[in-house]
DNA sequence: TATGAATGAGGTTTCATTCAT
DNA sequence: GATGAATGAAACCTCATTCAT
């Protein structure tokens, strides 16, 4: 299994730096390979081609992201409080690996159709695990019945990934986690006043 | 004013069409030559280079966008019902024109970081108008007071962008102005059980 | 006759400021149209192509320069002293005139083989010119008799040419002209001792 | 080091080649490649840029030029015969390569300003040499004191360098080496006629 | 496994010249 | 005569990928 040698994870690594670096257009294979500090071939008997890299580093930090928020979110009994964590996961996340919040917010965007269908692919479980959040919280009666699911999931998904984005292009200069609470009220609560 | 010359809208118009149809990386400038009707180097008459037909198509479309909706809510009174005509109209401007969708939505953000720089600056007066909404929301009373306004916005336009961008990447095969109502709902009241 | 009209010299006196400020491959027929105050296409009223201009410049410039030369020269009777007016005209005449000894000694000379070939012919009569004195020299008797005269000729010319080119390239900051009588000398006694 | 990898002189001999048989402006990097026999970018390996295929070409070329010049005449002890050696060398090696003698008198002088500039640079010690050789001359007493050095370096070089050139323009149809003596009188003792 | 020299396709832009007005 | 908008050919260079060692 190529995924579980060390040059796997060196060359995906190499690539979150240089491309954080660099900007995804001036990440040419043969820096990443320097920055791994491999020959250029050698990628080529990790990788099928230069897409496959960027798919797979998504893959691995993604996997991992998502990993991280699924196990968190277990235990968890509310709904409510399963998505606040998740919120506060997604963006405590985000927050300590300045480079990754860098290439996925703003540089692997600038992949092709293609390489974005992929990403998506990727994202696919995280967006299942919203889902079912909301399911869970329609469940246990806290989440209005008859919600449109899908619409739901872009609205938290939406409003979380272009808060990140935000945050990334202002250069990270404030504390994104902080606004974990408020965004999980809006979300559940609109911006209409609340009497009492 | 070379804005106002029949070519430069030709290019513009013919721009939009090949990329929408070729992909971004596809859209050669002599590929948009030849859809305009027009020689190569007539692009150059209008434009500055291959980046200034990009920074002016989404000029010239993003700002005809945002003027529609700015006409269209300013007879309204409510802030309610101004979010819900913004979100109307960003939706049935976006639907009626699925080039153009296919071209904000997918393709030009794999430009690079200096052309997505030049596409927000187009974009903040209709971040501005969210904000004013907002802004009148809270003034009327009908808006929850001490909100983050920044963050509502982002809460909105993110909402809104996922939804198009998820609406396109299905080949627009359902009615988006149809979930207008349904967002406008969650947005102003959220997620959680309304009671009575 | 074209020649004759008043936008050819002015587009021809354009051309020298445009090449000596510009250079040789930064002067495009536009630019050289706009300082001569006429359209692009009023050019081709007076020229055949670009080339065409070139050696029109060269054919005026030149043709008045030899001009002037063998006017000075026709009363002198010595062909020493006619060798020296030579060198202080060819010196005089670039030194007053700072545009063209640039366009003549370092721009033209960028020209394809096909456009020097065009320029040598217009330098042929300066040519003649010196062959002539020199002829005269032998005749006189100051002059070697057996002298290879084509060699001289390129001696001369070779030497003048080197050293206003050097003159040029060092911008001109030292005074061509008093080097006139050295370089007389020079070329009539060469290097070696001369006794008594 | 890549100047002592064997395509690095490939290329060099192969824009000779090129540029001499197809003139400067006419010598695309694609032809060079060719005639090298390796692919376009291969070129790029060894090369900056195109312009640095010229300049190396002159600084190898030359750079052996002046090698054997001055190996040629470090032994000889008298100024004089220096001076002629210089000159039968220089002709002879241009003699015997008219392809680099086309390009050095011809194509290259076709090149910008900048790289005109670096050619220069690349002539500075053959210059030094002459220089040199005018001052030992002077020391063993049989040139003339009080010469202005540079003055002298300028009607050598320019004589040579007009010489080469009118014999590669006139299709190096006569015998150059075979002026070299006669020049060299010429330089030593100049036009007028010589008693006994 | 690992290397890295070699490959070669592909696109933006300039500018001399034309010609309808 | 004069204009200037329109034309369209042409080339340097990059970089993902291969393959002999």
């Amino acid at each position: 299994m190529k995924k579980n040698r060390p040059k796997f994870k060196q060359i995906i690594d190499a690539a979150v730096v240089v491309i954080a670096e660099n900007g995804y257009h001036q990440s040419q294979v043969s820096k990443i390979a320097k920055q791994a500090g491999v020959a250029d071939g050698t990628i080529y008997l990790y990788f099928k081609n230069k897409e496959d890299i960027l798919v797979s580093l998504f893959q691995e930090k993604m996997g991992q992201f998502i990993e991280k928020i699924e196990e968190e979110i277990k235990p968890i009994e509310s709904a409510s409080l399963k998505l606040l964590k998740l919120i506060e996961m997604h963006f405590s996340q985000l927050s300590q690996d300045h480079h990754l919040a860098i290439v996925t917010q703003l540089e692997l965007r600038q992949s092709n159709k293609e390489l974005r269908q992929k990403i998506n692919d990727v994202l696919k479980p995280y967006l299942v695990l919203m889902d079912s959040i909301v399911q869970e919280g329609i469940d246990q009666g806290i989440f209005e019945q008859n919600l449109n699911k899908r619409l739901i999931r872009q609205m938290i998904f939406g409003t979380l990934d272009e808060m990140v984005t935000n945050w990334v292009m202002k250069e990270q200069k404030y504390n994104l986690l902080g606004q974990a609470e408020v965004i999980h009220d809006l979300l559940l609560n609109g911006l209409t006043t609340r009497k009492g």
